[in-house]
DNA sequence: CTGCCTGCAAAGGATTTGCACTCAT
DNA sequence: ATGAGTGCAAATCCTTTGCAGGCAG
């Protein structure tokens, strides 16, 4: 539906970038807008395909600079990252907490649970395919209470991707 | 308690090797030996740390061959491994479906719940320590059930890390 | 201006591969 | 005896690091 355009998710993250002293830089605006652009798409993209999308954008950007850039944004509270099935690390936008709230809110828990999930969620991997698919963290809840209660283990249900087989590969 | 001697576990392990038309090796004897053992003393090892022991228990093998051995030996059945956040995998012994079933029977499932779980289990790691915590698997059933009925998900329990923090490191 | 961030190039570590040989069956 | 498994060494992959210069603040 919507063409990607400098969101108010990329702006946000931006000002909170400055907000803490960090600079922005022609590579961080980069990154942050090819993660922007992945987000809207519900996509996943690993430090490598991101590089290789900055490079459209930034072609001066060095691979380097790539991966200290996510590094320091995700020191910074701007990204987050997902461990996917044992190999890749895919990057996330961090929404602000106002935005966190404003889906929480403007969002009939039920019907959207599935659909695009702009904000804090949980992933599961297909063996199969490769395929990732978001889950809505409330999901995991009965795991993270037990784990709580029983090992006094706090779950971060947005960390690391489940493994299993979708329903294309049964 | 149990000292670390050639368990059943081992022995069943070879016995299955063999009757799969795989051939039994020092290398991949002394690979089941190292996993074995492991698992009686509830580690998590890597390639690499498999590797280490291994050498001690047979200097002649080849690093890379404990890598190509922990690949078939996975692909055979007897193996299993578990990514862990992100970074490392890790190996276990499979438990033959007989072993499988006596232990779920013998044991009192509430009691022994988060005792020495050498069957078939799901894992927790602790960003803090890095430590792993061994899970049993009814604890992702609710998890399990649901993404089946939503998106036709099997979750494979076993087979990736959650992560989260540990009691000591909260 | 100051020093945070970057480009470049080289190092780094873990895993994989090609090849010829050996040993389990 | 025969080919699955192995040892060895080199290649490969992704990621990190040291250093000097450049640009954001």
């Amino acid at each position: 539906m919507d063409p990607v355009l400098p969101s108010r998710r990329l702006t946000s993250a931006l000002d909170r970038l400055r907000a803490q002293g960090e600079r922005v830089t022609p590579a961080r605006r980069a990154v942050l807008q090819v993660l922007d652009s992945a987000d809207q798409a519900d996509e996943h993209l690993t430090a490598e395909q991101i590089g290789v999308r900055v490079a459209d954008l930034e072609p001066t950007v060095h691979r380097a600079t790539v991966y200290r850039t996510l590094t320091s944004l995700t020191d910074a509270g701007v990204l987050s990252h997902v461990h996917l099935g044992g190999t890749a690390t895919v990057y996330h936008l961090v929404a602000s907490e106002a935005e966190e709230r404003e889906a929480a809110g403007g969002t009939d828990a039920g019907a959207a649970a599935y659909g695009h999930l702009h904000t804090h969620h949980a992933h599961v991997q297909c063996v199969g395919c490769g395929r990732v698919l978001d889950v809505p963290p409330e999901a995991l809840e009965g795991v993270a209470s037990r784990l709580q209660e029983e090992l006094g283990f706090i779950l971060d249900t947005s960390h690391a991707a489940l493994l299993g087989r979708c329903a294309d590969c049964s």
